[in-house]
DNA sequence: TCTGAAACGCACTGCCC
DNA sequence: GGGCAGTGCGTTTCAGA
């Protein structure tokens, strides 16, 4: 594997994960460059996947949805078809932000996203906890935000 | 507090969060309404808070921060000016994408990205662990993303 | 609050170095 | 691979309804 990335690239890879909007102009004045390679740079990089989409961040608490809590969820038989299952039916629930397959005693984190301790009573009863085979649902509500970002350092 | 958002905002809301690049000219044609509203709506979302800010989302893969761990740390001591201190070292730590206080048992969640388990080693040895009044250090590694969104559903 | 049109700036292309 | 100039498109503004 060559080379794929000068210090343009991961600058402006840097950058645009923290503000997409930022002009190939602007990027050419801080760089001291021309406004051409900076655009073709960035089409390389998307065409190349290193950068997938570029997408909103909108503000949970003026939506309503200002709760997150994390779930541990274990089950009870871990067969090839079981697990298929409930990622398939995770997939499906608007209320799941976040959910990974872990190694070790528990098997799936999820983080959710909801407006009310209604409304996870709500998420419990009649999406999660209707998912074959889960055992153990284990959750612990956030109190702070400290750091919640989409942003990969590298 | 009055009703803020209508149908169109909120269609605009998630379809932006999807995708940022959707110009207005394609709202347009999808709404059956002009340009100009369309492009005031969303100004007056930005401007009201509820779209925070745009990114890129890039591919942890390419970038060689495939691993995906949760870190589960526990404080020896919870006074208030431990806890101020650990949100602030950690708000430094690059590796460190998702921190969240919690209640109950266990203090922080962390979601951490890295490259490989000396990574994960370098992070701990140098970093984490080099924050005062950790107790317990509880780590688990992701197998695989079922569902990573940065979306939010309302 | 929407429509329509007009002005501007940036994205995008092609040519040159 | 980068600089420069031209074109088209989307954004932005504004009159009018």
């Amino acid at each position: 594997m060559e080379k794929e990335l000068d210090e343009v690239d991961i600058f402006l890879l840097k950058s645009l994960q923290a503000d997409a909007k930022t002009t190939a102009k602007e990027f050419a004045a801080q760089l001291n460059m021309s406004v051409s390679p900076i655009y073709e740079r960035i089409k390389r990089l998307e065409q190349k996947g290193y950068i997938k989409k570029y997408v909103a961040i909108l503000d949970k608490t003026k939506l309503n949805r200002s709760i997150t809590c994390i779930c541990q969820v274990s089950m009870r038989q871990h067969s090839e078809a079981f697990i298929d299952n409930f990622e398939k039916e995770i997939r499906k629930i608007e209320e799941v932000q976040e959910c990974f397959h872990m190694a070790g005693e528990v098997d799936f984190f999820l983080k959710i996203n909801i407006g009310s301790l209604e409304d996870y009573h709500y998420f419990v009863r009649t999406k999660l906890s209707r998912i074959e085979n889960i055992s153990v649902l284990n959750t612990t509500f956030v109190l702070k935000d400290i750091k919640n970002g989409t942003e990969i350092s590298f």
